[in-house]
DNA sequence: ATATTTATTTACCGATTGGTATTTAATTAT
DNA sequence: ATAATTAAATACCAATCGGTAAATAAATAT
């Protein structure tokens, strides 16, 4: 059962918006947003502007939507680290899927969030912030979670919850950049190794 | 005595190349190379685009002109952490001048060489290879200098002076990440505190 | 004084940027 | 059948992109 009812009134949409959303969220992870340009994105989705624009608004909201997608799907095993049952599981999990997504070979290398919009001109100033934003939010999740192990001492009380989060997200863009650079899922892994052994006991 | 013999021939330039160039490189660095727009440039530099183009060629010759002056300018400092006289001292330093350097006020967030080009269009793709091989030619060098650590008995037979290179590297590259994004010197230099907790005894 | 050399200025280039108005095509409601 | 609705296709827009040709200005060499 892969229908869907539609009872739409005018000419119907001849592409997948999914598909659609998907291809362009490739394209903005590799290229970010200012290196993605609308020629690539049209032809890539194999539309043309009018359809994309009817579709999706304009390139800030297309990007947007992306986003959403992108945090919705490809980084869902952020929220299923955070609920593994101790503060250094959740650590190591977190570490170790991010290693091997942000070298997956199914899809670009790195993090969208990370360096979607880092160093850009005046048009992705926007995206840059609500990038930040989303930076800082998932940082916060983990923060929350680890002040919630100090309370259920799972955490030395001399612990600082806002710290390991710092450290796990600044390996975590530290290696969104490895990744780009060429770095392989096993040398990360070595290093995450190496970074746990940092984690208060 | 600031005055320099020039028995130049023609018309003398009217503006100084260094200056030029450490505004140029401002640019970048804020902006990365993609973001930085040539209208951008001319207008701060205060000189017009032929005159730019005679000085130093085209955008990826200025950029790369300004890359060199920073990576003998800014980024001295890594360099002077290498010479520390152990393997620690040498991290330590490396990092916590980092967390300094890259939340400098007196000059733009974050690392160029990490920033400059990251994700872009085709038109960076040699200014990307340029600043990957750069990030990979100091994450060498704490390599080499690791090695000789071992060598000297000043880390544990078992360490790895690759893994040790690469997880300073991450932390550098997360830290510029961090920077761009708002963190404090305060805050990176307690998350410092707590990385070198992983470093072997 | 004149020729030569080099820099600055002005004006321009084709290509590409993100974005749209207009026309045409495909569907449903009446 | 016809009107209404929605999407696709073509063709276009001003603005900006990186880059340059041609003319002018300021210095030195002869």
């Amino acid at each position: 059962m892969t229908t869907e009812l539609k009872k739409s009134r005018g000419r119907p949409r001849v592409f997948d918006m999914d598909e659609a959303l998907d291809k362009a969220l490739n394209i903005f992870w590799e290229r970010g947003y200012e290196g993605a340009s609308l020629a690539e994105l049209t032809e890539t989705l194999g539309i043309n502007k009018p359809s994309l624009y009817a579709a999706f608004g304009n390139k800030e909201e297309l990007f947007k939507k992306a986003l959403l997608r992108y945090a919705t799907g490809p980084v869902a095993f952020v929220k299923v680290a955070m609920s593994e049952p101790t503060a250094y599981k959740v650590a190591q999990t977190f570490l170790v899927k991010a290693a091997e997504f942000l070298t997956d070979s199914q899809h670009p290398k790195g993090c969208m969030i990370v360096q979607g919009a880092l160093s850009s001109g005046e048009s992705a100033e926007v995206v840059r912030n609500v990038l930040i934003k989303q930076r800082a939010s998932y940082e916060n999740l983990l923060a929350e979670r680890f002040m919630r192990a100090k309370i259920e001492s799972d955490l030395p009380s001399d612990a600082n919850p806002k710290d390991l989060a710092k450290y796990l997200a600044t390996l975590h863009q530290g290696m969104s950049v490895q990744a780009t650079s060429g770095a392989t899922k096993e040398e990360l892994l070595e290093m995450v190794n190496l970074a746990l052994k940092a984690w208060p006991k």
